[in-house]
DNA sequence: GCCTGTTTAGCGATAC
DNA sequence: GTATCGCTAAACAGGC
């Protein structure tokens, strides 16, 4: 099966066409324009004690808009938590069960809750996109500027993925700080060792993080364009399904575009009966 | 040779 | 439909 073809197909496993078009989760408009949450490196907390029911969100949607909320706790500080994040965060019965239950097709295999660590595990690409990391090793740095092997380094560390990935996305990072005009390059003076020149957060552009990075919104509006495809994905690992949502090209969706996965993105260990 | 930085191209997805 | 964004890949040049 073609990436492409198993994205879409993973999306569709995601989703159930009419229960994404009916009762989704609220809108996210408000609470993901601030960029407040990367600023404080904020981490969901699973809480397994949050309220579920008529008349409150499921738990994955609260988990969901909390992961982005302003008001929310914050995590842990700078360079910690980042890595931390994410946790797969499984519905009980009650907030999954009714929602399954109209697709018999769609089987939920109850799992212990699961916290990502990214810090630790090779397989779990960070849902951030590149710039994102870039902001996230600009701010841990705490330095008004910094390196490319700085940023590198910060990556690395914060991110085991990135310690076993083939070095392409070095130049993807190298291709977004050239590219990306948040991004702003200081000449290294001479009397400066190493090499290279450093890069900072572009002022002038700084408004572009808070009013574009979570732009993309729209997150159901893909899934009915896709959903007609229909073939079943039964060769993804259970990482593949569960860690980080990859793209028709294996391209972890960043919390901008897991945006477009929506709160169901979070839920894990779903397979397809033979009906399908 | 390696690292850094730039540029181009292409694809998929979303916003407008 | 177009613009924008994110990502990947590749090629190239310059500095150390």
């Amino acid at each position: 099966m073609s990436k492409a073809k198993r994205f879409k197909v993973d999306r569709l496993e995601m989703y159930p066409k009419d229960e994404v078009q009916g009762s989704g989760p609220a809108p996210l408009d408000d609470c993901l324009t601030s960029l407040n949450w990367l600023q404080n490196f904020s981490i969901l907390s699973a809480d397994p004690e949050r309220p579920s029911g008529p008349g409150c969100p499921s738990s994955q949607e609260q988990l969901f808009h909390e992961s982005f909320d302003t008001d929310s706790p914050s995590s842990p500080a700078a360079g910690h938590t980042a890595a931390t994040g994410m946790p797969q965060y499984l519905g009980s019965d009650s907030t999954v069960g009714p929602l399954f239950s109209r697709y018999p097709h769609i089987q939920m295999q109850p799992i212990p809750l699961v916290e990502v660590d990214y810090k630790t595990n090779p397989k779990a690409k960070p849902p951030h996109s590149h710039s994102s990391l870039i902001y996230m090793a600009m701010q841990a740095s705490e330095q008004p500027k910094v390196t490319l092997s700085t940023i590198y380094k910060w990556i690395k560390e914060n991110f085991c993925y990135y310690r076993h990935a083939e070095p392409t996305w070095q130049n993807s990072i190298r291709h977004t700080l050239s590219l990306n005009k948040r991004f702003k390059k200081v000449p290294r003076q001479k009397d400066e060792p190493d090499k290279g020149g450093f890069w900072k957060i572009n002022p002038d552009h700084s408004d572009m993080c808070v009013n574009r990075l979570f732009r993309r919104k729209k997150r159901f509006q893909g899934y009915q364009d896709t959903a007609s495809t229909s073939s079943v994905n039964e060769d993804m690992s259970p990482e593949q399904k569960t860690l980080s949502p990859t793209d028709s090209r294996g391209t972890t969706r960043s919390p901008e575009t897991l945006l477009d996965l929506g709160p169901m993105a979070t839920w894990t260990c779903y397979s397809l009966s033979s009906q399908r």
